[in-house]
DNA sequence: AGTCCTCACCGG
DNA sequence: AACTCCGGTGAGGACT
């Protein structure tokens, strides 16, 4: 009996299989059944099921009950190998695998389709190329060739066994859904926004906030208008950029404290208001469809109803079913953590071993200045800031955790020359646009700058172009790898949690909400601080870090900060 | 009528 | 204190 299955769908509900020895050739004939659900309920032993997409045949076996112990899917693997060979950007599918295999011409990817609120099953399935199961065996055993060809083999073995991972936790958390209290909600806008209008027009708060500006300026200003706003601004003496919040802030105006609280309703009502709620929430849940590794660096993204901006005040509605309760859980100071672990940097690998507050004890042990001070300095250097307090420290943080700025300078540096840097598990930054100074052909570049002597370490003069490079490949190392834990921390969660009857319910590049009765709920809050401390051993090999989280058992979402 | 862009906010 | 990294979202407006 065969401990891995290649998987494709058939004519029909049909299905064809076929077992899989250890280098990833068959080991027996191929088998064609009629019902793919069946062929696979009736084999709970298979270990592994390899399959062209999770989110073509994954939520097809959720709805009939079934669930999977591990998958490997081929188009997102090749995603992650072409990413890894510098050539991501060409098409990812299947079929375009075989083709390049083939030396035939490559079909494009077929565009990704919005996605359909209050919808079930997965949506990266825009029209299904039907790829026979003998060119899914061929593509497969060559992605085996090119894992043993990457600059990691095991790393990147692991990195596509984990994102593989995710895309059956995303699968079960759109059937799961988020509990939602749809009446919790509307009890919330209505507090904040007012009543609504027939009509459909703003809601009564909105209308009066515009009011006031408009009387603060002495004539009709739409609120909604920066332009309008601006020049109203113009006409009162006041010169601004923008009508940013931070930079009305700053001004002494009566229109100023209107505007800004619009501008905070205007977006709870536009993005998470009536109309959201109407779409995006069935029988009291909420069903985003997530995307993991929808980011270059490799951070899920959600596709419609902006699951991961879900603001503050609006986290009342999400509320744990009678007898159960919602297990929130944070990651504390992960990506800090994440650059100990990476960089091997021994001070900050002994400042992360210890599951209290990172930025204080950095402060303690490092700094004169205090925690926030600490923390902005630390976050700058990740981010490469280039100006504020931060940059003071930056000199220290250089003496006393040479390796861990080193590694991010290097991943800097590579930027700026154009080169690509991967995260720990080998995930791979695209290549800059144009990848030189043709951008926007025909028009001259913009003329070279003097780099700031204090924070730069290339002797050249780097284009602010290659200087932003640089700052997004420096973030690129510490975000993508910190991605590349919470993965492994997602696969061993799912794992621990299989035998009971709690549901992962919400992912958010550093946060997990598992929903279960609440005899369970201790059992999942210990469950998802070994899933962090297991992930952190398997991507990164035995270190000093430690990857807490801060746990809360609650009824409410809101309840949990 | 549909597409693309900018703005500004939300989250990490 | 300043606005650096990664995204999604909707509205309005300019464009085809």
């Amino acid at each position: 009996m065969s401990d891995r299955w290649a998987l494709a769908a058939a004519e029909g509900d049909g299905a064809r299989l076929v077992p899989l020895g250890p280098d990833g050739l068959p080991t027996g004939p191929v088998r064609a059944e009629p019902d793919l659900v069946e062929a696979v309920r009736s084999r709970p032993e298979v270990g592994r099921w390899v399959w062209r997409s999770t989110a073509e045949i994954y939520p097809r076996l959720l709805a009939a009950g079934v669930r999977v112990e591990r998958c490997y899917d081929i188009e997102d693997a090749e995603l992650l190998l072409l990413g890894h060979q510098g050539r991501l950007g060409e098409p990812r599918s299947a079929a375009a695998a075989l083709a390049r295999l083939r030396n035939a011409p490559v079909p494009p990817d077929p565009p990704q389709r919005a996605a359909e609120p209050g919808s079930q099953s997965s949506l990266f399935e825009p029209q299904p190329v039907p790829v026979p199961l003998e060119a899914l065996l061929e593509v497969y055993a060559d992605q085996l060739r090119r894992h043993e060809a990457a600059e990691h083999p095991g790393r990147m073995r692991l990195l596509t066994a984990a994102e593989s991972a995710g895309m059956l936790v995303a699968a079960e958390m759109n059937r799961a859904g988020l509990p939602w209290r749809a009446d919790v909600h509307r009890d919330v806008l209505h507090e904040l926004l007012g009543e609504r209008y027939p009509g459909g027009g703003e809601p009564r708060r909105l209308a009066e906030l515009a009011e006031e500006v408009s009387a603060a300026f002495g004539r009709r200003v739409r609120p909604d208008l920066p332009a309008d706003v601006v020049k109203a601004f113009a006409q009162a003496g006041i010169k601004v950029r923008s009508t940013r919040r931070w930079e009305l802030e700053e001004l002494d105006h009566p229109a100023v404290k209107p505007l800004i609280q619009y501008k905070k309703l205007y977006r709870i009502w536009t993005a998470h208001g009536w109309s959201w709620l109407k779409d995006w929430v069935r029988d009291g849940r909420f069903r985003p469809e997530y995307l993991p590794g929808g980011t270059v660096s490799g951070r899920w993204t959600t596709n419609g109803g902006g699951a991961l901006q879900i603001p503050k005040v609006i986290r009342r509605a999400v509320v744990a079913d009678e007898g159960w309760r919602l297990v929130v859980a944070d990651a504390d100071q992960m990506e800090p953590r994440v650059l100990a672990a990476i960089s091997r940097d021994r001070g900050l690998m002994e400042i992360s071993g210890h599951d209290g507050d990172l930025y204080s004890a950095l402060s303690d042990r490092a700094f004169s200045g205090d925690r926030d001070h600490a923390k902005l300095a630390l976050l700058g250097a990740i981010y490469g800031q280039t100006s504020g307090d931060g940059l003071k420290n930056l000199a220290m943080l250089r003496r006393r955790f040479p390796l861990a700025v080193a590694y991010v300078d290097d991943a800097a540096r590579a930027g700026e020359e154009g080169r690509l840097v991967r995260t720990w598990l080998g995930r791979t930054s695209p290549r800059a646009v144009g990848s030189g100074d043709d951008e926007e052909a025909g028009i001259p570049q913009e003329s070279e700058e003097l780099p700031s002597p204090d924070t730069e370490f290339t002797p050249g003069y780097a284009s602010s172009n290659a200087r932003a490079r640089g700052r997004f490949t420096r973030n690129f190392v510490v975000q993508g790898s910190a991605a590349d834990w919470a993965l492994l921390m997602l696969a061993a969660l799912r794992q621990a949690t299989a035998g009971m009857r709690a549901e992962l319910v919400f992912f958010q590049h550093d946060e997990v909400i598992v929903h279960c009765p609440a005899e369970e709920a201790e059992e999942v809050a210990k469950a998802i601080r070994a899933a962090g401390e297991l992930a952190g051993r398997i991507a990164f090999g035995e270190t000093p870090v430690r990857f807490p989280f801060t746990t809360a058992v609650v009824q409410c979402y809101a309840d949990a900060k």
